[in-house]
DNA sequence: CGACATATTGAGATCCATCAACCAATGTGG
DNA sequence: CCACATTGGTTGATGGATCTCAATATGTCG
């Protein structure tokens, strides 16, 4: 996986300069306050959010409860992908839980510039598919692992998760209650 | 969603006839056995099986139980994606539930396609994106659906589950011990 | 300081898994 | 074609993981 990352990160960085061109012309950088909305639900995905700085979250309510699905940090991209790629009302919110700078652009003008140029449809493609191990793997996860093992998985594989954000977050994200993984910390130490 | 599979489908129909051809000359027809394996754990996912008739599922052992992952029927595409798509050893198991007739594509040569018909990458893209929307629908359950509600979404949105498939492999599928599926069946009649 | 967000701790309830016994249908070898 | 194994499903008893509700503590910021 890490090395899928590498491949997608060299790709980009073999692509033509007309490519590149291409890309930054469509390309708008844009900051957010702790706490903005990026993306409200019902509102149909139309931009994609290449994150420079900051960290957001993507996420949606129910039964009155919010549930995180993706946390972004820098280098990551922001979007809601069902209601992006069919352009339809999103299900989920994405908010900044800092102070965000970002690169944006916009649907159409990425399908535009992917008619002209090519190699970005194979770099689109390429960044779905490691989306879809992202998620294949966070599925594994829910299928396979209790609550201690979520939170020990990224305790030792993403420290930066812990370090940065509340636990009302990340308990919202591994889908446990807050109280539990109160309990769990304090088990474990 | 059901309409982007209709996009695909017209996206496959709207192809010239040369890469039509070529999509039909790397494909290779091939029949299993009920309860043969199209994919072992370990081996690396080197075909994708479009399946032509019969049912075939994909799943893990873990903790020596077995968990279904993705049911195949008529017109979908059989593989283990991480695996396919990095070339890596794969986690999971295809098995075929009845006797099935599939056409077989490699890997390689799919790539090798893609490359002399820019079309197919497009049409790689939708696909991907279709599975990963999948995979975004079907995180969204175990993340907010008790063991009745998930049951009843299959009653209500693929009845042919139920009809065709053993309940030891809904269980599985549903990430549900058998027992407790076997308790809502009785509580709902 | 006061107010509001964040985290901890306790008690009780709930969902679901596990273990175990049992039943029904199917199929296979002698 | 019967006897028995195998597969698939049901039902009961029990326990564990985790949720919910509620009270309290800690932290932070204007």
């Amino acid at each position: 996986m890490q090395s899928y990352l590498e491949k997608i990160n060299q790709y980009i960085s073999g692509l033509d300069k007309e490519t590149i061109a291409a890309l930054e012309q469509i390309s708008d950088i844009k900051t957010y306050k702790k706490g903005d909305l990026l993306l409200k639900q019902n509102e149909v995905s139309s931009k994609s959010y290449h994150i420079l700085s900051g960290i957001a979250r993507k996420f949606f309510i129910h039964n009155d409860k919010e549930i995180t699905t993706e946390l972004y940090f820098e280098q990551d991209l922001a979007f809601s992908f069902e209601s992006y790629t069919l352009q339809t009302p999103s299900k989920e919110y994405i908010e900044a839980l800092t102070d965000v700078k970002v690169s944006v652009i916009h649907y159409h003008a990425f399908q535009d510039a992917k008619q002209k140029f090519p190699k970005l449809t194979t770099l689109d493609l390429m960044l779905v598919e490691y989306y879809s191990i992202w998620l294949e793997n966070r599925l594994f996860q829910f299928h396979t692992q209790s609550a201690t093992e979520k939170y020990l998985d990224i305790v030792t594989k993403s420290p930066h998760l812990i370090q940065q954000l509340p636990l009302t977050i990340i308990a919202s994200y591994l889908n446990i209650s807050l109280e539990t993984l109160s309990r769990i910390r304090a088990k474990i130490s």
